[in-house]
DNA sequence: CAAGTTTTGAACTGATCGATACATAACGAA
DNA sequence: TTCGTTATGTATCGATCAGTTCAAAACTTG
């Protein structure tokens, strides 16, 4: 029994995340937010608390849909451990690829974060912890039973070879912000893939 | 004939180049920039054209000091070409050990400059690459002397083998911003060995 | 000591920061 | 249509931003 919304609050908060993504935290102002969702100051403040709040809400929206997305993929059951690692990381390239702007990769939001803030934002922190034992646990998971079907071959510690792997993915991200193109990516996944059946 | 400075030029460049480190450029403000060197705003002025020629000159030391600690460790003739990585990536893992303000690391200032400035600072973009350049050529070098002396018995070509430890020692540095004790880097380290030898 | 030059500290600039106040507009319920 | 409530646009807040101005201090040289 009020005057409804205008605008779609998931759409601004994609708007906000992008800008995020695109620039950081710090280096986006509020205008900028005004500026990419569309949205006037009021409702922006009237609808998350804050900057901080609304970088919270953003980062909480990147980390739900990447991570669920690749930890789709160490759950395909159809393909042996070893090829749901070579499926992951060459989402990482494509993500890396397709994700540009001004001739660059924007990397990752999460890699990002853990560099711009981790440091000084502990709920940010705590947000990107979460994720990394996620996603540390799931492929640990995988590498596990790929020593089971004989497609990890490697003797290290599961545990060891799931930090490997997701360091790996985050030394691409970092590659690629840097300036390496798509072969170069592939081909630091190939040697990755390489450590897990030495 | 005039008046001498009172501070000693390097070690404000020192003191700055840590602020930038563990702040990032945008979070550090100029008074930040003060209180760490010591100095007044005219003196930082009277020295340096602006908080990015501050910048430029704190960046330019680092890389300066780190690669070519690092490019004199590849450059080792008492080591077989495996040893000088290993040797490497243990300097990485104690860089990230030490190198710590608030219980977490403060990771690698390129690393951390690539993240928040490669994509919209062209003159940091610029050095960040030639670095970048130099130490895939001195990876490279190494890693086919490694081919020659046994050492290295991976058949991948020595370029992707150089972009992949370069990129594994990025993948480090994250991981140990994202909280990763020393246990875990070293694992890391290993794995990434093996993926030489594979 | 005095002239000439540079450093230094403090006050200050306009711009922009994140955030708020408030009046008005726009809706649903009665 | 009228009331109650929320959304929105505008104007503005005090704080802080990077950077400048300027006079006084401090030194070297003659």
């Amino acid at each position: 029994m009020a005057r409804p919304r205008t605008f779609d609050e998931e759409r601004a908060l994609d708007a906000a995340m992008r800008t995020f993504w695109e620039k950081g935290y710090e280096a986006t102002s509020t205008q900028d937010l005004c500026d990419a969702t569309g949205l006037g100051r009021s409702s922006i403040y009237n609808t998350f608390k804050s900057k901080h709040d609304l970088f919270e809400r953003a980062l909480a929206r990147y980390i739900d849909s990447m991570t669920s997305t690749q930890l789709a993929v160490l759950e395909e059951r159809r393909l042996t451990a070893a090829e749901r690692i070579r499926t992951l990381l060459a989402m990482v390239v494509d993500g890396e690829t397709e994700h540009r702007a001004g001739g660059r990769s924007l990397g990752c939001l999460t890699v990002n974060t853990t560099v711009e803030l981790a440091a000084r934002d502990s709920r940010a922190a705590g947000m990107l912890e979460r994720d990394t034992a996620r996603r540390l646990a799931a492929l640990r998971a995988v590498l596990e039973e790929g020593r089971r079907d004989g497609s990890i071959t490697s003797r290290r510690d599961a545990g060891a070879l799931a930090r490997f792997v997701n360091a790996a993915i985050g030394g691409m991200r970092i590659s690629s912000q840097g300036g390496a193109d798509r072969s170069a990516l592939e081909s630091i996944a190939d040697v990755t893939l390489d450590a897990l059946t030495a």
